[in-house]
DNA sequence: TAATCGGAGACTGGGCTAGTCTCCGATATC
DNA sequence: GATATCGGAGACTAGCCCAGTCTCCGATTA
C-alpha cells in the first residue's frame, strides 16, 4: 500500500548515482550510462534504459548520444524533488481518482461523497511532503523531514 | 501512484458514515448494515460487506447479527486514525518492500542500495501523517495538517 | 565505416484489484 | 420453534497494470 514502483525505485538510485558521480569530488564529472547503473545496483539493463528515458523526456537529466554517451543531471541535484521523480515516471500523484479528471471515468460515489475534501488535504500534505525533499537530500543522510500534526488529532493509540 | 484502493475509500466512506449515524445530533443512534451504506454511496453491496468484514475482524468496528443487525465503531471515531483504517484494509503500509521481510524475498539492489535510508524518513512522515488523522477529523471538514519541511529543501521549482 | 550509445515500440507473464456467486451461521421476531 | 434477515467466509473470474524482454532504429564518436 501506498508503494512506490520499483521504476520510481530504479529512477531515484539512478538520480543519486549520477549525481554522486557529477558533483561528487572524488570521480571527476563524467556522464554515466546505462550499463553502468545497471551493473552497479542489479537493475534489467533494457528496464533501466526505459526508466531513464523516461525521465530524459521530463527534462530531469540530459542525454548524450553516441560512444561515451550517457546522462547527466538537467540541473542540480538541489533542484529535483522527489515528487518531479515520481510523476514524470508514474504520471499525477493522488491518493484518490477523483482530482484527474479522465474522459468519462465518473465516480460513482460523487453525489454522495463526504471524503473527498479530507482526502484532499492529506493528499496535499503527501505533496509537500514529497515535494519538499530533493536528490540531494538524499544524499546527505540527515534526516530533514518533520510532520506537524494537528494537536487534537495526535496520541492516536494503534 | 500512491493511490488508495477502492477497497479503502470504501473502507472510509463507511465508517464516516456509521459514526455520523452513531453520534450525529439528528438521527438517533443504532446499527447501520451493509445494504443502507451500499445504496447511499453506490458500492456494490457484496465488495463493502467484504470491506465492512474486514474492519470487524481488526476490531475497528463491532458487528450486529441476525435481523436489525449491522454495525457500530468499535471505538469513539477520534481514536480511529486513517493509517489503521488503510493497515486493516490493505496490509502493512510502506513505499517500499524493503521493511517487509516476506520470506525470501530479497531485495537484489540490497547491498548497494543508497534510498533505502533517505526512503524510510519519507516513510514515516506519511504514516504519520496517516496516523495523525482520524475520522472524526474527516467529519469536522476543517483542516488541520500541515507539513513542516526542512528549510534547504523548500521552494524547488516545478 | 563501424562500434557504441540512447530512443522507441511491441510483446508477454504474472500478480493484484475489483467484483460476483454461493453457502453457512447467528439472531431477532412472530 | 420456524423463518426472514443479517453478517461470515471462501472460491472464482475478468481485466488491468507492473516488470521485464526483445527488436530495430537513429545519433554520434573514433
Amino acid at each position: 500500500m501506498l508503494k512506490f514502483s520499483k521504476k520510481a525505485d530504479y529512477g531515484l538510485m539512478s538520480l543519486q548515482h549520477i549525481a554522486s558521480v557529477q558533483f561528487g569530488d572524488v570521480t571527476r564529472a563524467r556522464v554515466v550510462n546505462t550499463k553502468e547503473i545497471a551493473e552497479e545496483y542489479n537493475i534489467p539493463t533494457e528496464l533501466l534504459a526505459k526508466v531513464l528515458q523516461t525521465l530524459a523526456k521530463h527534462g530531469i537529466i540530459e542525454s548524450h548520444n553516441g560512444p561515451k554517451g550517457g546522462y547527466l543531471l538537467a540541473r542540480n541535484a538541489g533542484a529535483i524533488s522527489i515528487a518531479q521523480v515520481l510523476e514524470a515516471i508514474e504520471g499525477p500523484l493522488g491518493i484518490t481518482d477523483c482530482y484527474h479528471d479522465k474522459d468519462g471515468s465518473i465516480c460513482l460515489q460523487q453525489e454522495h461523497c463526504t471524503i473527498r475534501t479530507p482526502l484532499l488535504k492529506v493528499q496535499d500534505s503527501i505533496y509537500q511532503l514529497l515535494n519538499s525533499m530533493t536528490i540531494e537530500d538524499m544524499m546527505g543522510g540527515t534526516p530533514l523531514i518533520t510532520v506537524q500534526s494537528h494537536p487534537a488529532a495526535e496520541g492516536v493509540e494503534r
